[in-house]
RNA sequence: UCCUCCCUAGCUCAGCUGGUUAGAGCACUUGACUGUUAAUCAGGGGGUCCUUGGUUCGAGCCCAAGGGGGGGAGCCA
């Protein structure tokens, strides 16, 4: 290579324009700034102004950090209609000496030289006050409960995460798949799909037999939004060894729940040569690796949650990273239940029995009552789990596994993966599935099979446990679910 | 989809057994106040009581249907 096209990446020299602005500073940065009158500039939202005939004091935030930056402006030295406007909601660009406050509430504040107002925000029609207000009401103003502390600590949490999860996995040598958002017909089963379709609805064409003609279609077959990318996943790691996937995943069941959305996100590794204690092992790393990283980068963002909306926030995550999940199979878990005090009272709605899938109620009195701390429950009956499960040798379960947490309930479903042609087509064919539509899928048994194992983890759900929030609606941008579209 | 609760001022909520002109705090507005911390104090304006229909001399309140939302369940991550 010639010396001259070598490329610095990581240091890339800019030459500046002429500079016209005094450059902004963030205010994570002023209010760790030791104050010598220096002049800064910071921009952002007014979250409330106070004062009298003399001073004001505008509460600043630009959602760089949790804390507001306190602006002081001596009355005489403004507009009377420009410091009018700088009511909750405006935003404005400050100009000022960075100084130690005089006041008791913060180390420093801004001595405001000059202010320009960038927009109003009318008091009488914009939605946010200074008071708290329900998370109901707030949902309803979704483009602007982002301004709010809350909201603020939320999505600083929610980019802390999704970097951790890339970190964990680069560390760990897997690759990122970007698996496809637009798929064919049905084929894990994993539930209600959303029909992708350039077809005129109101025109649809007919085959001859009075169906819908999909050849006509863009695709040329029927299309659907993911429900996962698993099985695309499982290609990728029989490649790469080790993938995993991060990206939006869509469910039309009328779900109307506070852990359900019908777009959210969702993370699947998968990994050649892993079996299912590897599965597990990997799980519980990789959660509390995530968990460890985000109470280190957002420590301000979790106790402002701790404080404001669940004491024992802050408690519960110090638990689970110090403590081993407890790992048992679901005959052991049937087994606990059946036996239980709780059992014998009558107080379990659905009957406990072996073969028939765990209730909310089941899974909540193992983890939140019984063991109290997050389980693994392994070895399901094949029955009640997906067909691409590895079948056991007892002929009866599934290496599968689930993560049980405290509060939101299953936070992983994973497997070890059936790799065996033979077992896996019988089990298709049982199940009267499309083997068409999985050639490819069955092809990666019958070229260079390995064992293999992978899992499923709700980035919500996951999101739902660091911050303390009780409804998934609050956690991501823009909920969809079933009748709500809206931002 | 099922069960259940809720809907009253911009926001949070009170409103008795069905009875005159529907209230409070915050927000807004006017005034007071030399450094506030959801600033404070005093005055003022502000209502399709979710919608439609019914019962009644009289409905925010009782009944029915519809709409929106919360909590729980199922399906799952």
């Amino acid at each position: 290579m010639h010396p001259k096209r070598k490329i610095a990446y990581f240091s890339v020299q800019i030459f500046p324009k002429k500079k016209t602005n005094m450059k902004r500073t963030p205010i994570v940065e002023l209010l760790n700034t030791a104050p010598a009158e220096q002049t800064v500039n910071a921009r952002g939202w007014v979250k409330t102004k106070r004062g009298n005939n003399f001073v004001n004091f505008v509460a600043l935030n630009d959602g760089s950090v949790i804390h507001d930056i306190q602006i002081v402006a001596d009355v005489a030295k403004f507009d009377e209609e420009l410091l009018k406007s700088l009511s909750t909601g405006s935003c404005i660009s400050v100009i000022g000496k960075l100084v130690a406050s005089q006041g008791k509430g913060q180390k420093v504040e801004i001595q405001a030289d000059s202010i320009e107002v960038y927009g109003t925000a009318d008091p009488d029609t914009y939605p946010l006050q200074k008071k708290a207000h329900s998370m109901e009401f707030l949902r309803e103003n979704a483009h602007l409960r982002l301004r709010t502390n809350t909201f603020g600590a939320i999505f600083r949490i929610r980019h802390a995460l999704s970097y951790a999860v890339h970190s964990f996995f680069d560390r760990k040598g897997f690759y990122y798949l970007h698996t496809p958002v637009i798929t064919a017909a049905d084929a894990e089963g994993a539930g209600q799909m959303f029909q992708v379709t350039t077809l005129d609805l109101k025109k649809l064409p007919l085959t001859e037999t009075g169906e819908i003609d999909f050849s006509q279609d863009f695709f040329g077959s029927s299309a659907n939004l993911t429900v996962s990318g698993q099985l695309q996943g499982e290609a990728g790691a029989l490649a790469l060894s080790q993938v995993y996937t991060f990206g939006p995943t869509f469910r039309a069941e009328n779900s109307n729940t506070a852990r359900h959305l019908s777009e959210f996100w969702m993370i699947e590794p998968e990994m050649a040569f892993y079996d299912i204690q590897d599965n597990m092992d990997l799980a519980e790393e990789f959660l509390k690796a995530c968990i460890a990283y985000v109470r280190e980068k957002c420590a301000d963002d979790l106790a402002f949650l701790n404080e404001r909306y669940d004491k024992e926030l802050l408690e519960r995550l110090k638990f689970v990273l110090e403590n081993q999940f407890e790992r048992l199979t679901y005959s052991e878990a049937v087994e606990i239940l059946a036996g239980s005090n709780h059992h014998k009272k009558g107080k379990f709605q659905y009957p406990v029995k072996w073969g028939v899938d765990l209730q909310s109620e089941h899974e909540r009195y193992l983890v939140e009552q019984h063991f109290k701390k997050p389980v693994i429950l392994i070895n399901y009956p094949k029955e009640i789990k997906s067909f691409y499960m590895k079948q056991n040798a007892d002929g009866k379960t599934v290496a599968a596994m689930d993560i049980l947490f405290p509060g939101i309930g299953e936070i992983i479903g994973g497997s070890q993966r059936e790799e065996n042609y033979d077992k896996l087509m019988a089990r298709v064919r049982e199940l009267g599935m499309h083997e068409e539509a999985l050639h490819w899928y069955l092809d990666l048994r019958r070229f260079g099979s390995a064992p293999h194992s992978g899992f499923g983890l709700g980035f919500e759900r996951m999101m739902m446990f660091l911050t303390g929030m009780t409804n998934i609606r609050d956690v991501i941008y823009a909920p969809r679910a079933p009748k709500q579209i809206d931002f």
